[in-house]
DNA sequence: ATGCTTATTGGAACCGGTTCCGAAAAGAAA
DNA sequence: TTTCTTTTCGGAACCGGTTCCAATAAGCAT
């Protein structure tokens, strides 16, 4: 079935159907006329043949880091929601945390003639951006902040300085902050500088570690660091990071929060699974996916938004922490 | 830049620089002419042109249920490894775990022309299959089984065997298995039947009960039932089910293992996280991603395989049982 | 009925590739 | 050198739509 064939069954041209799909002016008679072969022979166009000449395929890409983590689960779904509402067809793209896939993946869908892209960025080069420049479709970036790009990011400095007044309230010393490589300026820097700096107004120290993302080598970090000597207070950069800090100080038979208390940042469901429930940070990530589907949708439009969102964060009182 | 441009700047014919991009008899020097071209203005053959006269579009589609899942994202990881490593694309298609969007996922990514779909089913229904079977293209079920459409299923009947073995090592009495509705074939009935099957073997007597996939519904259950009373074993049907059941141990200052033993079904990872590790089922859902992704290549390449593919899985021995 | 404006319609070119087919060129055999 | 076979190459049709433009039909006021 092509619209060839239907313009033919309808007794109509080639054009007349294609005017009839789009918008076009066509009478109410043949309009009837047309419908019913195309309800009949049940036809849907070919996408193909569509977007070859047509400047909109309809078609959104999504470049995804990682699919086992809470926060690309929740920003994919606060992203999936306002798309498939629009009646988009989001194409995703997994890099696998692969940095050359992520540029792969740029290509690729813009190769595929995608509306726009929205990338949810490990961290930002200037080779991406070289090929975002290269790109004459619109391009959102979520997660991390780039010079040039339209970005939604998350207040990590803001949800730093927030964790750290809340732990002030109970704690002046013997604090540790276990923080990430500040090749993640998000993470690695606006979060950890977010708690430092709010500590150094009140003149409070805080010794500073540094681990991975991932959670069995954080699990090996702590271990040597609970070697030479436990803190009071851990405030670690992510919730998995603060996970497996609880592990070993279980094991350990170090109670929590009573000999040491612990947060992370992040807001995970395991946080409220784990005993005794984890104090952190909940970030909007998925408020982080709609806001970035919403400006794509904009940016295709040709409407002009601002280059950067801010997404808010709030933090959790759990049990972690000992409220003396 | 176009084929057109191309050929007319390296001087050969639109038709040669084609057979020069796909496999054809083009002489050497040619050959590098065109090369030269393409390099210097960095072409790439547009894909809609491409498919829309080809029978390949080299891109696959991959029904996704849900992104918050272990299971889920263990499979996606395998399929996209063997997809990746054999240069294909593929195209995401995310429902949300509705079963509609499903439907929709099917017609949709086939009238995208991909040469075959994954799809990662909840449930089949005869509405399914119909659109399969309307479907001229290959297309593998990962997950579930569906008579006359070619599955990657898990021995679910196995794993509950296994578990019973193990637990009746310890046990013989005062058994609860925590199931979930039988609408979902695979973990509702196989897997059920597998545990009460091989205690019946034994003459073990094992009380059930019904709850959700969902984690705080499961919670919300298991409350009611540890009200009336609290067993000596709870065999969970999933570990999310299981991680709610110990939760809830935990803060009415049940012991476990000592007075309650908990298993769940998954190899999730957060079983390894808490506190005590969860003893469970660990099923190769890795394995069954990359079997569905072979198994779709070999499909589009016409090769015949088999209806059904078995995956095995593995008994994790944790803390969470008492091993009196 | 006539002239003028507006709404419909069909024809043809086009989008950017692929593929069939016959012609030209190259290589091998005689 | 001639003849036959094999490669290489260009022309043209085609894939299934969209869109421009001119032609026709319809609607309306005079």
């Amino acid at each position: 079935m092509n619209i060839e064939k239907i313009s033919q069954l309808a007794g109509v041209s080639k054009s007349t159907v294609s005017r009839y799909l789009n918008n076009g002016s066509v009478s109410q008679r043949t309009k009837e006329k047309i419908e019913k072969i195309i309800k009949t022979h049940n036809y849907e166009p070919n996408r193909f043949a569509q977007s070859l000449k047509a400047k909109r395929t309809n078609m959104l890409g999504v470049i995804v880091p990682r699919v086992d983590s809470f926060a690309a689960n929740e920003t994919f779904k606060g992203i999936d929601k306002v798309l498939h509402d629009s009646g988009l067809q989001s194409i995703i793209y997994y890099t696998n945390q692969d940095i050359n896939r992520e540029m792969e993946g740029l290509k690729a869908l813009f190769n595929q003639r995608v509306d726009g892209i929205i990338l949810m960025a490990t961290h930002m080069t200037a080779e991406h951006m070289s090929i975002i420049n290269s790109v004459d479709i619109p391009v959102v970036i979520v997660g991390q902040f780039s010079e040039g790009v339209h970005c939604i990011i998350h207040d990590d400095y803001g949800a730093g300085r927030k964790m750290a007044e809340y732990i002030a309230r109970y704690f002046k010393d013997d604090l540790l902050y276990l923080g990430v490589s500040d090749t993640d300026e998000a993470v690695g820097i606006k979060r950890r500088d977010g708690v430092l700096d709010y500590f150094d107004t009140l003149g409070i120290t805080c010794k500073t570690a540094e681990t991975s993302f991932n959670y069995s080598e954080a699990f090996d970090d702590i271990g040597v660091i609970f070697e030479a000597s436990v803190p009071e207070v851990m405030i670690c950069a992510t919730d998995n990071i603060a996970l497996a800090a609880l592990k070993h100080a279980i094991e350990r038979g170090i109670s929590v929060p009573d000999e040491l208390s612990i947060t992370g940042f992040g807001g995970y469901n395991t946080t409220n699974i784990v005993t005794p429930t984890l104090t952190t940070v909940r970030f909007g990530y998925f408020e982080a996916g709609e806001k970035a589907a919403e400006s794509i949708l904009k940016l295709i439009d040709g409407e002009r938004i601002s280059m950067i969102q801010h997404v808010g964060n709030e933090l959790i009182i759990n049990e972690s922490v000992d409220k003396k």
